[in-house]
RNA sequence: GGAGGGUUGCCCGAGCGGCUAAUGGGGGCGGACUGUAAAUCCGCUGGCACUGCCUACGGGGGUUCGAAUCCCUCACCCUCCA
């Protein structure tokens, strides 16, 4: 039988890595074309008041459902959350409290209404297990749940399985159980909302057949499947979505719309390919021709540059992608106006409205007094600490030694040397560059 | 309960009385090359008031002119026996 075209273009694009069944595309082109709904689940973990990048993929791929027909369900795990899933974790989990989980999930709403295009309860479900394990008992729970599992299956599970083997590590009663709750999930939404689709990252396959396992023993002859998403990593082996600084949230708050642009930007020719397929939704005739562009003239980069601006458009909105790009570029070429003109749009220029909390040295601006140029003006070995280019003032002498800081787009030579007003020759803003790739704008008022 | 082994810089891992801010590898940073990519080669990689000083080899104490290296003690980890 033949697949639906959507769904062969899920494969094509490698977003399905696991499945549980060879017909599942055409069995949800049948629901759909029969005008059955069909709905699809993914459970996200609220560990902070905002997803981040590496959810990315997940949550993309049930958009790509809901593109297709399907209804999509995110789960945030409310109740699970304060449990911890064991897998693909090394080490027991510190658990959350119930008010930093309440908090989280809230967060955790508004980033998905945007993602997924639409508000939560008419283009998409979103539901809170709390809501269905809070007034469960736990004798219940073993009657209906845990007569279902035999533990020595249990154990068998490739998540379980590594923890066990793991002296150092072990592994506790509760992390054990966690695959029972998750399965429980599935066995409510199943019951209560008729979803029939589970999905996930790879670690989650487990889980996921775990969930179906428990749905067909409840119901005889019923139907339920399962898919997941590719581990994404990079290709030198990074895990995907980690900077140095950590991981890159998708509120802007915590990570400046401007270091996931670039974190993007940054892609490596090895991984465009992939991240167009799995996290954008351009076309693969398009990412064909892309990628034959990057091959014949690499020094555009419009690989790179399609990456960082259709998901800086997904994540926050297309007018702040071509901010970010803009900037992007005034940065690299060292045009203090058309910085200007970028940085304003971005909120970064004026230091009323530039973003709080943010950590600064992830910021591509740094703002100074005016003042401070006054008698023999600010020492650069001094400027390049505080702005956070470097940890020391010992490392700025050695990169100065190496011939690696410029400010203005000269090399600095000269450890003692300062920025004073005259070494500005009447502008308000420097670049202060380590390297090719580290540079800041400092702005002086 | 008994017997051994271990804890070194961001990570791994040498050193086992002075020549050790501590071999080597990884990672990170810079330079060359290039395309703001990768690979490769070269250099750097505790701090500061930087030809010097301070801090550092699990914590504390001691021996010694001098200890990461020897002794005592506390903490944690591992292996074997019961």
């Amino acid at each position: 039988m033949s697949q639906p075209q959507f769904w062969t273009d899920l494969e094509e694009r490698g977003v399905i890595f696991q499945k549980t069944s060879e017909s599942m595309g055409t069995w949800i082109d049948e629901q759909l074309s029969a005008r059955q709904s069909v709905k699809a689940y993914c459970g996200f973990d609220p560990t902070a008041a905002s997803l981040h990048v590496g959810n990315l993929l997940a949550i993309l791929g049930l958009r790509r459902l809901k593109n297709a027909g399907v209804l999509p369900i995110a789960v945030v795990g409310g109740a699970t959350g304060m449990i911890g899933d064991p897998s693909g974790k090394s080490q027991e989990r510190q658990l959350l409290g119930p008010d930093d989980i309440r908090r989280n999930v809230e967060g955790i709403r508004g980033q998905l209404e945007r993602l997924f295009e639409g508000s939560a309860g008419e283009d998409f479900l979103l539901v809170n297990n709390a809501e269905w394990f809070d007034g469960l008992t736990y004798i219940q729970f073993l009657r209906d749940v845990g007569k279902h599992f035999s533990v020595n299956a249990m154990m068998a599970k490739e998540s379980v399985r590594a923890r066990l083997e793991d002296r150092e590590q072990g592994i506790s009663y509760t992390e054990f159980s966690y695959m029972l709750l998750q399965a429980y999930d599935f066995l409510h939404l199943y019951e209560s909302l008729g979803c029939q689709i589970q999905c996930g990252g790879s670690d989650q396959w487990g889980n996921i057949t775990a969930g179906i396992d428990l749905i067909h023993h409840k119901h005889h002859g019923s139907i339920a499947h399962g898919c997941t998403f590719p581990l994404l990593t990079t290709s030198s082996g990074q895990k995907f979505g980690k900077s140095e600084r950590g991981a890159i949230y998708l509120d802007p708050k915590r990570t400046h719309p401007y270091f996931l642009f670039k974190y993007f930007f940054d892609t490596s020719d090895a991984d465009i390919d992939r991240y167009l397929k799995l996290l954008t939704f351009v076309s693969m005739e398009e990412i064909i021709a892309i990628a034959k562009e990057t091959t014949n003239s690499p020094e555009k980069r419009v690989g790179p540059k399609r990456i960082a601006l259709e998901l800086t458009s997904i994540v926050h909105s297309p007018a702040i992608a071509l901010a970010c790009e803009g900037l992007e570029r005034s940065m690299h070429e060292d045009d203090v106006d058309s910085f200007e003109t970028h940085a304003d749009e971005l909120g970064l220029l004026d230091p009323a409205t530039l973003p709080t909390d943010l950590d600064p040295t992830t910021l591509p601006v740094a703002h100074r007094a005016w003042a401070e140029l006054d008698g023999g003006g600010l020492p650069i070995i001094d400027l390049a600490v505080d702005i956070g280019l470097f940890q020391s003032k010992s490392e700025v002498r050695r990169e100065i030694q190496s011939g690696g800081l410029r400010v203005g787009g000269q090399p600095v030579s000269d450890v003692g040397a300062a920025i004073t007003k005259e070494s500005l020759a009447g502008r308000r803003v420097v670049q202060v560059k380590r390297g090719k790739r580290q540079k800041r704008m400092v702005v002086f008022r």
